[in-house]
DNA sequence: TAATACAAGTGGTAGTGACCACATTACAAC
DNA sequence: GTTGTAATGTGGTCACTACCACTTGTATTA
């Protein structure tokens, strides 16, 4: 990572701050509490105008690595709200961030007429209600960690194989890659549920036990329903993070 | 809600157009899907600059009211996209927005040593481990919905009385009123846990019943940890929201 | 007819300059 | 010593300008 703003970069000279100044914070040169260089003091460092400075700072900001204090200056957050910021992250991302190796077992992988609910959650129109229905027990480190079911709204000209996603194990990477459909919001609800003999089975868990239900609907960046996916997560296996802010 | 930019107004200019879109938005005179007016247009409607111009668009874009197409324009988000924005939320409020009306009923209210567990979510030294602990059933239309248990890290010439509380009834209302604490970040985890006997007794349901237990870590705008909080939620009653974004 | 090139309109990036609001410090006046 | 004040430095707001990247529609060309 270098330490100057080149002009001839493909990546956006505001961007390029962006790394620089993360890069500083993540290495310890920059630390907790401490205030960055002021933003005049910048534009001297790095010959960029402060409106590249700022739209930098606000980006940090944003994600939690700074903060700033009106006449004061700008300061390096506590580690505490540096990680874990809130994103939409899938289920590998998210098996990796609590370091555990993800996986999977394919249980279903087909196209079928989508049930009602789904198709109100996507938003299906009466005349075209196919979706690609994909089931799959999610593992962490090889233990039954969730069971989960997908619900895909493709064109008839975008299609996935099984194969595809054994080998890429994320189907996020095969919506972005294959399609160029970016994963941008997504609507989640949370609740309890009590697992059936079929669930607890699968989940390695007894009959009854609790589990944690999550149902989300995803969006791309062109605003349409992509996925919807219901996950069942063993209640005692796994705990939600959020980082939440106002 | 006037429909102009007043310079003398107060409010920043971005800000006046931020309410003035989003009126238009909710009031449909902008609609989904829709393109808003150009920022050149903009500029000459509202005779402001196109820097105020994208601060505002960049504020409506960040809340999900609008999305932006490079190349094609500024739209309108669908609703569903609109409402329910992720933010962070009290009880009460929670409570309003799903249509009921918020109640408790208050168990406990004590300045405790903090337990050790809190002691470290609040980062409290060893010298003074003081919270003022408050344990409350929360009702929704007057039944329960959740046990809830605050710990509260105050200094020692900040003080809350029962009386205080018992008319306000949210903690956060009179944070920023009395003390000028403005709840701004917050870490939380959700995960299912099975009722104890007493706990069952308080939520009215019966023992061993799954419930969410979320916990909370809340911080100031000046990043000290303010409170920790957590809350038993009823399985059968009490469903999660999120929205989540990348 | 189909492919290509161009023009116009959109948002994206970047620089410059100005002034305001707020916090802190140093210094003078009391 | 305390108080008030001015200077300085910080982030916040705003205008104006320029050019780039992308999309779309239209005219041109093969």
């Amino acid at each position: 990572m270098s330490r100057i703003i080149d002009p001839r970069d493909a990546l956006p000279k505001y961007y390029q701050l962006v790394n620089i100044l993360r890069q500083q914070i993540e290495e310890g040169e920059l630390t907790p509490l401490q205030p960055i260089p002021s933003e005049r003091q910048l534009e001297e460092l790095y010959n960029i105008s402060r409106t590249t400075i700022r739209q930098a700072i606000e980006i940090l900001t944003r994600q939690g690595f700074l903060y700033r204090e009106h006449g004061r200056g700008t300061f390096v957050s506590p580690q505490k709200l540096q990680k874990g910021l809130f994103e939409l992250t899938n289920f590998s991302e998210d098996m990796r961030m609590r370091g555990l190796e993800p996986g999977q077992i394919i249980l279903d992988f087909e196209p079928i007429e989508a049930p009602p609910k789904v198709a109100q959650h996507l938003e299906l129109p009466e005349a075209n209600r196919k979706v690609l229905r994909i089931e799959r027990i999610r593992l962490g480190d090889g233990i039954p960690m969730g069971l989960q079911t997908s619900y895909l709204a493709l064109s008839d000209n975008q299609t996935i194989t099984r194969q595809e996603l054994e080998r890429s194990g994320s189907l996020y990477a095969i919506l972005q890659e294959k399609f160029h459909i970016i994963p941008t919001e997504a609507d989640e609800t949370l609740e309890v549920t009590l697992a059936t003999p079929r669930e607890a089975t699968l989940l390695q868990v007894s009959e009854g036990s609790p589990l944690l239900l999550s149902e989300r609907t995803l969006w791309s960046q062109y605003r349409r329903a992509v996925e919807f996916v219901k996950i069942l997560y063993r209640g005692d296996r796994y705990k939600y993070f959020l980082k939440l802010t106002r």
